[in-house]
DNA sequence: GAAAAAATCATGGAAAAAAGGGAGAATGAA
DNA sequence: TTCATTCTCCCTTTTTTCCATGATTTTTTC
């Protein structure tokens, strides 16, 4: 039986402890480090190359989504598991786009890691159940805004007048109006009150 | 020198292990056992009394905000430390609210923890740098709202209008409008849309 | 290169919110 | 009991949003 290497990219300390101390015994698995920061990951991948990485979507005031996309960017055949507290599905539809193959949530237990680990490791994609369920449930609410509606939402949720949008934007007023009406649609908000706290509900702006 | 004994109540496996690890071998700290919901925790509480409860504040559908008050009125004895990924002000005051003695962040270094524990067992209070920062700076922004304040913003964020929220309240539309204005006010928000936006990223609605 | 999607602009009218003012009743703490 | 706050209500004018409907031009996609 092959071994799986294993690196942790975490800025809690507790967390890569505890996962140290979950798989430390594990057959088949051996930890190869832990990173707190993108730029020591980067470090690390520079000298060695893990066969997975348990990776925290959020590292402080850096991203695990970016970290993650550089990853697999400069090594492809490194599988990527997105480990985080949130199973929420912007965040998991974010690391997958970004080339992660697998979702794991904190409150994963022992077994799921290591199965996790296993299955991302053959190659195949691995979700907890709970990020799985995410997963497909938004699947079929997921609203999908375009580039112009995404600003307009912005300036919206910031407190701008369609009047003041309109000149922002280098746009007629009337087209931001148009703008507005489709995300009212889009979202199925009955007013602006309504559209933005469903847009910083559904993370379409922050 | 005394031990002080500790006991960890997480939803995450991996925190309560790496928070073990951790610990293991510090001098003078016991840990006594660990739990990941309210009722487990309680049951612990009714045979064994620890001296520090490290609680983290979300347990999944639970809250350890709740379990802090819960355990304070039973046993005000016991210290409790709030652990949480979110340094947010929100939580820290609810924590200290109900009757915590510090709060600590999960990304804590060992020397943190340890120093954590220790103070409050002595019946001190303790705060991460981080959370103490941000404890302090909330407290010159922070922002009171009546409780009829409160409703209006609520159902104002809900999408009702003027109108329908006089109906829900009882009221006549024109005091709402006053509300609104008052709201408008406190918050220094330029319209509904950035009420919403504020009233949701100041944890004011949820 | 054709079809689909997105972005642009327009008109006009109804509904709602914002800004400005003022004022009386109820509640609770000192 | 008094003082302060909160909650209540009303008026007017202006601004902004909401809705319906339709059309033209880019841009993207297959």
């Amino acid at each position: 039986m092959m071994t799986t290497s294993v690196f942790i990219v975490d800025d809690h300390y507790m967390v890569i402890e505890g996962i140290n101390a979950l798989l430390h015994e594990e057959q088949g698995i051996e930890l190869c480090g832990h990173a707190t920061n993108i730029a020591s990951c980067l470090a690390f991948l520079k000298q060695h190359r893990p066969d997975v990485i348990l990776m925290d979507i959020s590292l402080g005031k850096e991203s695990g989504i970016d970290l993650c996309k550089m990853v697999k960017e400069l090594y492809p055949s490194v599988n990527v598991i997105g480990l985080s507290t949130f199973n929420q599905q912007s965040f998991i539809s974010k690391m997958m786009e970004n080339g992660a193959s697998g979702y794991v949530l904190k409150n994963a237990t022992k077994k799921e890691l290591t199965e996790a680990i296993f299955t991302v490791a053959k190659g195949r994609d691995f979700f907890s159940n709970d990020a799985f369920f995410t997963l497909k449930s938004a699947q079929q609410t997921e609203i999908v805004l375009t580039r112009r509606e995404k600003e307009v939402l912005e300036l919206i949720a910031n407190g701008l007048t369609n009047n003041e949008i309109a000149q922002t934007l280098f746009i007629s007023n009337t087209t931001v109006d148009s703008h507005r009406s489709h995300l009212l649609l889009k979202l199925q908000a009955r007013n602006t009150a309504d559209l933005v706290k469903k847009a910083l509900t559904k993370k379409l702006i922050s």
